[in-house]
DNA sequence: GTCTATATTTGGATAGAC
DNA sequence: GTCTATCCAAATATAGAC
């Protein structure tokens, strides 16, 4: 039996997970991935043998367990409307009441391994999906539910834009509190 | 009288641009903006003694007075609904259709020297100002002039992160389109 | 103003001891 | 599993010829 880990892999993960947020894949140095992490360069090696890349699709799996857990109850209540309200608290606490960057925002510019690329649109589709279901329930067309899905999505990141640049969380806010209604019309 | 440069201010702008808008600030490599700008990296350096900063700093004050330009109409036209219609046609040639990056998003990150950080703050503050602008002088409140501002900001720059995940510029035209109700109510 | 060549630093990754 | 030490490549930046 080997030496247990100093740092468990979900903590682990949620560590990483700030620095890509905050610098982008590219601008998430090892450096301040160890730092971090509480870790050194080679330890976080062992960890992930593969290096970067690896370190940001362990994130991006940890994100897609997070959303999958904050969208549960817009899954299943079977109160459609109190489902969304119940999900837009659990997203607002993923982001920090809205002035933590997203990653499928800052790990998808250019120069992002295209596995990390596609992972982090895996999972916005996922959760666009999960809203389009949800709108769908609540009696909206298939096509209406769709867009209004797609258009809600693009709320709520470009309010995270909006949080970053100006430290004002208002517009997320705004759109998270607008959700039901922005999905069920 | 010197050489005449081989390429003009502006033109140079626009080719660093691309590649900060795509990779970010620190993706954007100085070979790679070499490589846009058809120029060596020590001809760049000539070009901005201080480097990389100065680069972005130039390509922001470039992207400031494309803004400028496309809100013209925002500002002037004395039929209001008229003004943000087509501004909004300005601004979505601005982003190629909705599959390009917004500066304001890529070059906000961790990491980003915090003149270049203030600048991109700078513009998007002016953007919502005078869209915050058009929708008081179409007879919104004040409050609800800025919020619904600030909301149609987020719901562009979220259309954008979309068009970048995706390829789709769905949820970007729909934005523009939707921009006149958004702000006018 | 642009170029070739080079210095300097940082970043990603590995080897091997404990 | 974590560490120190090291390698190698890439990135930023500079010097000096044309």
């Amino acid at each position: 039996m080997a030496r247990p880990p100093s740092v468990r892999d979900d903590d682990l993960s949620d560590r990483l997970a700030e620095v890509f947020r905050e610098a982008g894949y590219e601008g998430a140095s090892l450096g301040a991935l160890s730092e971090a992490a509480g870790l050194r360069r080679a330890s976080l090696y062992h960890r992930f043998p593969d290096g970067k890349v690896q370190m940001a699709e362990a994130v991006l799996e940890r994100v897609e367990r997070l959303f999958a857990h904050a969208l549960q109850p817009m899954r299943e209540d079977p109160d459609v409307r109190a489902g969304i309200t119940r999900s837009a608290r659990l997203i607002d606490g993923l982001y920090g009441g809205g002035l933590l960057s997203c990653v499928m925002d800052s790990m998808t510019l250019g120069g992002v391994p295209e596995t990390v690329r596609q992972r982090a649109a895996e999972i916005a589709e996922s959760w666009i999906s999960t809203m389009a279901d949800a709108a769908r329930r609540g009696g909206r067309s298939r096509s209406a539910a769709r867009t209004s899905a797609e258009d809600a999505f693009a709320l709520v990141e470009g309010g995270l834009v909006h949080g970053r640049l100006f430290g004002d969380s208002g517009p997320f806010q705004r759109a998270l509190t607008r959700l039901p209604d922005l999905l069920l019309g």
